[in-house]
RNA sequence: GCGAUAGUGGCGAAGUGGUUAACGCACCGGAUUGUGGCUCCGGCACGCGUGGGUUCGAUUCCCACCUAUCGCCCCA
């Protein structure tokens, strides 16, 4: 094959596309109703946009960003996470400003770009679903924004998912923690596993979530951020489980649950599903939490900001397995079939006057005979055709035939060409 | 970035160091000079991921590369 697609991209061909499409209308009408508007950034930022709020150790900025140098030198990256961008804009375009409602919240899809090696839901080129509130930092927003996560997921069809969250405290919480964790896990440094010794140094943090036997054992005696929590964080996070179980969502707590970019704190949350698309194992789907303090990262004020994004090839590799492929029948109303060259301009006519009279109409365009012109029509499942030879043109008719009863009559081609919707009125009707 | 497996027509899939690369599906045409879904007949790979090499000769052996899939890392 002489050109082939680049490494970890897809085409989202018409049979896929259908999914795509579903999914991004659901996600449309759950974000209207808790009232969050689109935004669009770009898809491309400037390389420091990600590398000072992801965290310049992060594996995102050191192995995983799609970046390079444009004609004017400038140091771009393919945007590997939404966050980021939208908080720029939102700095940008003076967002926080006081005539600006709170929270301020906004939805963005799209595709996002991490140079790594392709697997089963995951890609260089894949897309997400995100949202981001800003400008409230109470953990009830914190509840609604999983709830709206769910219902998402819910309005798609999709079950058996659990809700996974922790906390990462605020600052001093975290600080405090990181330090008692690697007081910790420092005399054990050389059982743990080499990835494990390297994220100690690096990301203490990471060692939490490694998947390595050992490592989880050394692990599971580790002191936990709760026990570090200071009292507004704990008290936070209380919140976030009161107002859970106010709305009877259920949840698991997983202390060590972290994250791969450093600008989050406080809630963090997952929602997983355990589908056979990930072979049966518990895979993220949804991943989202707080992250009090990026905005001024970015160069803004002080304000609060919580978000999540969804994979949408995870989303609909789980969809697929759960068998709510939808059944969008692209129907076919009418297909005109014309005999011989010297109908092809009427059969033309007749196919617009279909199309203005907001119904679908096909034809051919192969010169094809009769016979292939039914086996087409009978494929794309018309439920009418109207044929038009010499004949019919000689006396200004056009033949139509029912092609579930087979029964065939003959109509006024002036009728038909000029005031359609009446002449299908007349068959529809006599079809019952 | 590391490790493993794979790569034959639109799809699925057999196959061999050496005349015309099975078969099934799909598609196209004919049987029916203007009518579909069944049946029958016929057609459909200048070529076996790409590029080198070994050989008298390679799709089949060797090497490199590309891509896919899986695991690790990481993550949506």
């Amino acid at each position: 094959m002489k050109y082939q697609r680049p490494k970890g991209t897809n085409d989202i061909i018409p049979g896929e596309s259908e999914k795509w499409q579903f999914v991004e209308k659901i996600a449309r009408q759950v974000f209207k109703k808790y009232r969050y508007q689109e935004i669009r950034t770009p898809i491309f930022e400037n390389f420091e946009v990600f590398s000072r709020t992801s965290g310049e150790t992060s594996d995102i900025v050191t192995k995983e960003m799609y970046d390079f140098y444009d004609k004017g030198q400038r140091h771009i990256t393919l945007r590997p996470e939404g966050t980021a961008g939208v908080v720029r804009a939102y700095v940008e375009n003076k967002l926080y400003g006081p005539e600006i409602q709170r929270p301020f919240k906004i939805y963005y899809l799209g595709p996002m770009f991490r140079y790594e090696r392709p697997q089963s839901g995951r890609l260089r080129q894949f897309h997400q679903i995100g949202v981001e509130a800003f400008g409230v930092d109470n953990p009830t927003l914190d509840v609604e924004v999983m709830a709206m996560a769910l219902d998402l997921l819910q309005s798609m069809g999709l079950k058996n998912v659990k809700l996974v969250l922790n906390t990462l405290g605020d600052q001093t919480s975290r600080a405090a923690y990181h330090q008692a964790l690697v007081d910790y896990l420092q005399p054990y440094a050389d059982q743990l596993s080499k990835d494990s010794q390297i994220r100690l140094k690096k990301n203490p943090l990471r060692v939490l979530d490694s998947k390595d036997p050992q490592d989880q054992a050394i692990v599971k005696q580790a002191p936990q951020i709760t026990d570090y929590l200071t009292s507004a964080a704990a008290e936070h996070f209380y919140q976030v489980k009161d107002r859970l179980n106010a709305l009877k969502i259920d949840f698991e707590i997983d202390p060590t649950m972290v994250r791969g970019l450093d600008y989050y704190n406080h809630t963090i949350f997952e929602i997983m599903s355990d589908s056979k698309a990930f072979g049966g194992k518990w895979t993220t789907v949804c991943a989202g939490g707080r992250y009090n303090g990026l905005v001024e990262q970015l160069g803004g004020p002080e304000v609060p900001g919580i978000g999540f994004a969804l994979g949408v090839e995870r989303l609909l590799l789980v969809l697929a397995v759960a068998g709510n492929s939808q059944q969008l029948a692209n129907q076919l109303d009418v297909y005109v079939v014309g005999i011989g060259q010297a109908t092809d301009a009427t059969a033309l006519q007749l196919v617009q006057a279909i199309r203005q009279a907001g119904l679908t109409a096909d034809r051919d365009y192969l010169n094809r005979k009769p016979k292939g012109q039914f086996k087409a029509a009978n494929r794309q499942a018309a439920r009418f055709t109207f044929t038009i030879g010499e004949t019919e043109l000689a006396n200004q008719v056009v033949k139509v035939k029912n092609m579930t009863t087979s029964q065939e009559i003959t109509v006024d081609l002036t009728a038909a060409l000029t005031n359609f919707g009446t002449v299908w009125q007349k068959i529809t009707e006599k079809r019952e």
